[in-house]
DNA sequence: TCGTCGTATTTGTCCTGACATGTGCTCTGC
DNA sequence: GCAGAGCACATGTCAGGACAAATACGACGA
């Protein structure tokens, strides 16, 4: 039950509590506490770093919301055990795979504007006919093509004349117009590839993609984009953690 | 801005915050508050119900993990747009299926007693060669077969022997002798079918099939559950909301 | 030896109070 | 008429305290 060392800056605008949780999390991804092994209780904790005890509480929900580490009532709580995954988070592919090590890019193969068809002015809740953007982009790893991805965002949201695409990702391009994605709901599936699937992504017609289609939502509430996306499984998968609450 | 009416029972054993996240989340559903609407500020609904404010934004804390409210400092928490999609969660397919109103069969394909490989080995942290329950099943809706599953768990948790797989599904098994599971790492993916997965699902050799591979973790942390399954992507797909923290 | 009761421990829930911080609006001054 | 300062408002963060409930463990008794 030893307890790894936490430092507080009381005058940083992180709040304690992320501070807490930010240094536990890395003491456990290190291995400093092993897996299994029970951390010291609330109270005593909180004592030690001078904080309330709804503070250290706050702090170890963090954690237990990512699914690192489980409470139990009387006992005590816990790191989980088991190799971590990273979780399934509201960024881009670009952001997935720039944080992994990788160096992608993308090839945009169209960024048009157009009128909402039926099925897009229903998953962004627009009217029939409302313009929008368009782009379908082509990602690779290396030289492999890894995936195909169209985008749908209102035209009202966001200009994309001339945004460079290639070299800035889509979510990117949004958070710097001041467009916070704080909701997303999506689905994924599997289905043949297509002619122009097997064209793009060098597979054959019929192979299996992993597919995701993802309507995202602001600061609002407000759908601001919609996305299909088709994925060579042998070079992406998803990968999830779920809680249990 | 009106609020739905909310009643509270303090006697009880349901935590306030919970029965207030309850009746709003169905309040919401019910369409009772559009889509985009700002709540009321928490101050005046605590006061309002006789609640303190931290038990009130724990209760809409709730529904904001859940993706179906937003929350602004200094604007309000709002309804989030779009249709609701159901969680994953930490049930099983049988589960899910079962609340969505079908009527789920299962066929028992085998299920035995056998020593860890190493890759089974390594997912439930056991050593190689412990023994462990091997169960392979398949699951089908009406007449559809739909899935393959296969699960394995340590045979020292649990005794599957004289358990009736085909009418009662595994994670429900798992809680009747106590073991509750609180996290999962899981991985969807999707490959060409083989031969017995054609066979089984009724699809031909290559079809692309969706699949799925979890690791479930109980109350002390414990690997409990490796599963490896693939369903047909024509009938099911996984749909989540994601929340950005 | 085994089961049962009681107690200590730990997290879960709930309360009151305070100040900080970001937003949006209005009011003022130019 | 317009821009900037200031103010009201809502959520974010933090403190400190109290009791409830579940669990583990030891002591006790059959």
């Amino acid at each position: 039950m030893t307890q790894p060392s936490i430092t507080l800056d009381r005058s940083s605008p992180v709040p304690l509590y992320f501070q807490v949780a930010e240094q536990l999390e890395r003491a456990i991804v290190a291995g400093e506490i092993a897996a299994g092994e029970r951390l010291d209780n609330e109270i005593s904790m909180a004592r030690d770093l001078g904080l309330s005890r709804p503070t250290m509480r706050q702090a170890i929900q963090v954690l237990v919301d990512k699914g690192m580490l489980v409470r139990r009532r009387g006992v005590g709580t816990q790191v989980v055990q088991g190799r971590v995954r990273r979780q399934v988070e509201l960024t881009s592919l670009f952001d997935d795979l720039s944080a992994a090590g990788h160096h992608p890019q993308t090839r945009v193969l169209s960024c048009e504007r157009l009128e909402a068809d039926p099925e897009i002015a229903e998953e962004l809740q627009l009217g029939v006919g409302t313009l929008v953007w368009s782009v379908r982009r082509l990602r690779l790893i290396g030289d492999q093509p890894l995936a195909v991805m169209h985008n749908v965002l209102p035209a009202s949201l966001v200009d994309l004349t001339g945004v460079d695409l290639e070299h800035e990702g889509l979510y990117a391009t949004l958070r710097a117009t001041g467009l916070a994605i704080r909701v997303a709901r999506q689905r994924i599936g599997a289905r043949r590839a297509d002619e122009a699937d097997a064209d793009l992504l060098g597979e054959s017609v019929g192979a299996p993609l992993l597919t995701m289609q993802r309507t995202a939502y602001d600061d609002s509430g407000h759908a601001v984009e919609y996305g299909r996306h088709a994925y060579r499984p042998d070079l992406y998968s998803f990968d999830m953690t779920l809680v249990d609450r």
